[in-house]
DNA sequence: GCCGTTTTCGGCCCGACTGTTTTCAGTCG
């Protein structure tokens, strides 16, 4: 066994040690356990093995003494003799089965059993061959709908594996939207909201789903199933239904009366580990929640807004965006909740790329800086800074840079005497080449109020290198931000990985800022990282980097990962005032 | 096996759905 498992291989490991206990009926208490440690793992928000490395491992809520010390066996010696011992005697197929939606533990060790299937190699294959034949359906507890279940199950595994993508938050906002609209003008319907991640506004969502409040269920219902860019119906009843739309994603819709509103908006919204920790938090005050509303003994209690649910539990009403089980609940409790920061708050955007011919080996901008400059007045903004990228360090002299540079300027200081509703910034985003210098001529920095320090090629150096890398580029007085600090592209590409500890102190020595760069492929920082900003100190500034007008209203994807990320506005450069600003742009 | 501002022992989230059942076990979100 490889030692270096990564988070999803050892979330694999532990799934598997709580299918085999589950399957020798051992303490249902221990299967939980072990299932649960294999979800925190896989939502871990650092490597595992890192944790192993620090010695850290028990710091993920979910691992304690017994799992702990497995784990630091298997990253010692790449087994664990306990592990191997309990799975001696399972079938290694049946672990394949599990990844089949409707097959859990027993399922999957009876038909091992029944079917005389063993090798984990064939394991599907078999499957699928014994489920054409009708094999299934002849064993005991299993009938012909089983028997089709389980080879549509097969089939879409198949297809899953192809592809299961979650989409872009903007994508889900966008077929949300259209929908929403739609359902607004159904005279049935009296509220509407997303559910779910959508709501939480995390990075990427799987399903859309949408909450309904009326008085006239079935109405809304059909009014529902009849949306124009539906594909296929999935299922319909009388509480809600599914649908498959044109472009490929499902939409979830659930109903409820006005007066239970607010029970169901909170169970839907989620985080599932939200809730299960608010379950277990209300249990204790002899309270048992459901979407249906609180239960006290047998008497249900219904809610209509979500803030009266929380309330009659003894919390304020806690930002789906912080809904994650993270120590929302805790601090509810202790009435510390952060004021997290809103769009509203914003003052100014660092990372614009305007149509300035710069001639830089990457994109340039489709505006004019004064398109952009009237549509930042637009947004209510105090200043902006235009940061093309820099000029081609191959194609260009020394001299020609700066000489591009300059006339830049000057073209920045004529819109400056014609505008003067905003403040305007010469800035640049230059790249941080592979040996760590910045892209541009010393001489040249003089010129410009800030850079944006980023990276744009060699994205396969390991952390340590690119730790230093990042670090080097960082040095030079004149760099304020880090751009898209991860490099990652959602659906793309991972990013590459840094010592976060070492930037962090780094970052907030020098009073350089982390972007939370607002582009919805991008989303970098992410929102596990802002947390680890916010509590390390470190600040941050919400950019979008626009290539085009459009593109400069995107900030709030930005500002909800920032809200993700517990940050409050003070925790946001741009949410200062230029006074307060300009004086922090100058570095010490 | 995990965990603790009512507990280091004694608890451990809730309800719906499904299929094959005569009262429920398994799975899911």
């Amino acid at each position: 066994m490889n030692r270096n498992l990564n988070n999803q291989e050892v979330a694999c490991l532990l799934q598997a040690i709580a299918a085999a206990y589950e399957v020798k009926n051992s303490n249902r208490f221990k299967i939980i356990a072990y299932d649960r440690a294999a979800t925190a793992v896989e939502n871990a928000t650092s490597e595992v093995k890192d944790l192993w490395d620090d010695g850290k491992l028990r710091t993920l809520p979910g691992i304690g003494a017994s799992i702990a010390q497995h784990l630091d066996e298997l990253f010692r010696t790449g087994k664990v003799k306990h592990f191997n011992r309990l799975i001696k005697g399972l079938p290694p197929a049946m672990f394949e089965f599990l990844s089949i939606s409707g097959i859990g533990a027993k399922t999957a060790y009876k038909l091992c059993q029944e079917l005389e299937i063993k090798r984990a190699k064939t394991a599907l294959v078999e499957l699928e061959k014994a489920a054409k034949k009708g094999k299934i359906a002849l064993l005991e507890g299993f009938g012909e709908k089983s028997q089709t279940d389980i080879l549509e199950a097969i089939l879409d595994f198949k297809k899953g594996r192809i592809k299961k993508k979650r989409m872009p938050l903007s994508y889900a906002d966008a077929v949300a939207q259209d929908i929403i609209v739609y359902l607004k003008k159904s005279p049935a319907t009296l509220k509407i909201d997303p559910l779910g991640s959508l709501k939480r506004r995390v990075a990427t969502v799987g399903d859309i789903d949408i909450a309904v409040a009326t008085k006239k269920p079935t109405e809304v219902v059909s009014w529902f199933v009849a949306y124009p860019k539906k594909k296929k119906l999935i299922e319909k009843g009388p509480t809600g239904a599914s649908i498959l739309l044109k472009g490929g994603c499902q939409v979830d819709l659930r109903v409820q009366k006005p007066e239970a509103y607010g029970s169901m908006l909170q169970y839907f919204i989620g985080s599932k580990h939200h809730n299960i920790h608010l379950r277990e938090f209300a249990l204790k005050k002899g309270l048992s929640l459901s979407e249906h509303g609180i239960k006290k003994g047998k008497k249900l209690k219904e809610y209509a807004t979500e803030e009266q649910f929380y309330h009659d539990l003894g919390l304020p009403w806690i930002p789906p965006e912080i809904r994650e089980d993270t120590g929302e609940i805790e601090v509810a409790q202790k009435g510390e909740l952060p004021n997290l920061v809103k769009t509203s708050d914003i003052k100014g955007d660092f990372h614009l790329h305007s149509n300035y011919p710069l001639e830089p080996s990457h994109d340039e901008g489709k505006n004019s800086m004064e398109e952009m400059a009237m549509k930042a007045i637009e947004l209510g903004y105090e200043y902006i800074g235009f940061s093309e990228h820099n000029p081609s360090l191959s194609h260009h002299s020394e001299k020609q840079i700066i000489d591009l540079v300059k006339r830049k300027n000057g073209a920045v200081e004529q819109l400056k005497s014609s505008c003067n509703k905003i403040t305007l910034l010469n800035g640049l985003e230059v790249d941080i080449r592979p040996n760590g210098q910045l892209a541009f001529p010393e001489k040249g920095f003089d010129l410009l109020d800030y850079v944006v320090a980023s990276i744009h090629s060699s994205f396969k150096m390991n952390k340590k290198e690119m730790t230093r890398r990042v670090l080097a580029g960082l040095e030079h007085p004149k760099v304020k931000i880090l751009g898209h600090p991860t490099g990652r592209k959602l659906g793309q590409r991972e990013g590459y990985e840094l010592n976060w500890e070492k930037v962090f102190a780094f970052c907030k020595k020098a009073d350089i800022w982390l972007e939370i760069n607002a582009w919805p492929d991008r989303l970098d920082l992410p929102d596990v990282l802002v947390r680890e900003a916010v509590k390390n100190g470190v600040k941050m500034v919400i950019n979008t980097d626009s290539h085009a007008l459009s593109q400069m209203g995107l900030m709030p994807y930005g500002v909800s990962v920032a809200r993700r990320g517990w940050a409050e506005k003070s925790d946001i450069i741009n949410t200062l005032s230029w006074l307060k600003l300009n004086a922090r742009l100058k570095r010490t």
